[in-house]
DNA sequence: ATATTTGATTGTAATAATTACAATTTATAA
DNA sequence: TTATAAATTGTAATTATTACAATCAAATAT
């Protein structure tokens, strides 16, 4: 899953130079839930001590750029970063800052049929995603850290 | 439409007092598409030169607080604003920072149904907005490989 | 109409997130 | 092993946004 090996193969699939930091970076993505820049930093930090800010952010570009993350905003939050990157939706807990990943084949197969075809103000749609608003009715700590 | 008795009328109806900076940013907020607090700002100082930034940000808080107007947030762009209120989804161009809304009510009578009584994750459903990622019409040689 | 009060606006300065850039270091291919 | 192209680092700059205290104005009471 977050293994290493698996994280290397990922990279130099995409043409990607393999280091310490992009490994750590990309392993911090992958066990942590939509984590921001900074909690990526103090994460990989721990492992390794000399990491820049700076470098943090160019992996998290390049990775978005390779289609390796993805990014994930809410209206009020600051910018967060996502591993998962098979199609699938969100919800956005209207109380916090919390999102997760919503994943529902049945809905997407509906949403396909119904665009089939259709052009909205003549626009090419390549992606439809969902943002699901509400209210998780279980409270559940925070699953970072 | 944007007419200056029908905006006094919206900020009253929500308990707000009526100053010319609010009647000029709501003004701006609704003749134009999507702007950021610095096209609005510009704006509104053609009509008021001492108008400051910081007021600006202030009477887009009380906005957004009020339902009188959304955040609207890409992927990569920074806060956008939007006086259309009403229930409606996005158009999201992966080629720029345009986003255009879209109103159908069909669909959204498609997803009310599909959603009833499913509560995935545990999650209450309050709202469901699309993000419809693609390109408007866009010439062949505008695409980025 | 005038005074009072409550809330809005302003300017400045601070903060937070992100980016630019030049110097240095490192991974990979020859 | 060496060359080189690319990645990382540190610093400084930039951008968007917020904090806050002083000033000012709109609504309300007198």
């Amino acid at each position: 899953m977050a293994d290493i090996n698996d994280i290397i193969r990922k990279l130099t699939g995409k043409g990607m130079k393999v280091t310490p930091q992009r490994v750590a970076v990309y392993e911090a993505l992958s066990t942590n839930y939509h984590p921001t820049a900074e909690e990526i930093y103090r994460k990989v930090q721990e492992k390794l001590p000399g990491l820049s800010f700076t470098t943090v952010y160019n992996i998290l570009d390049v990775l978005v750029a390779k289609d390796l993350a993805h990014r994930v905003k809410t209206e009020t939050d600051i910018m967060r970063y996502d591993a998962v990157t098979d199609h699938h939706h969100h919800l956005y807990c209207t109380s916090s800052d919390r999102v997760e990943d919503y994943f529902d084949p049945e809905l997407d197969e509906i949403l396909r049929n119904y665009f089939e075809n259709k052009h909205p103000n003549g626009f090419i749609i390549s992606d439809i995603k969902l943002q699901l608003m509400g209210q998780f009715n279980l409270p559940k700590d925070d699953i970072i850290n």
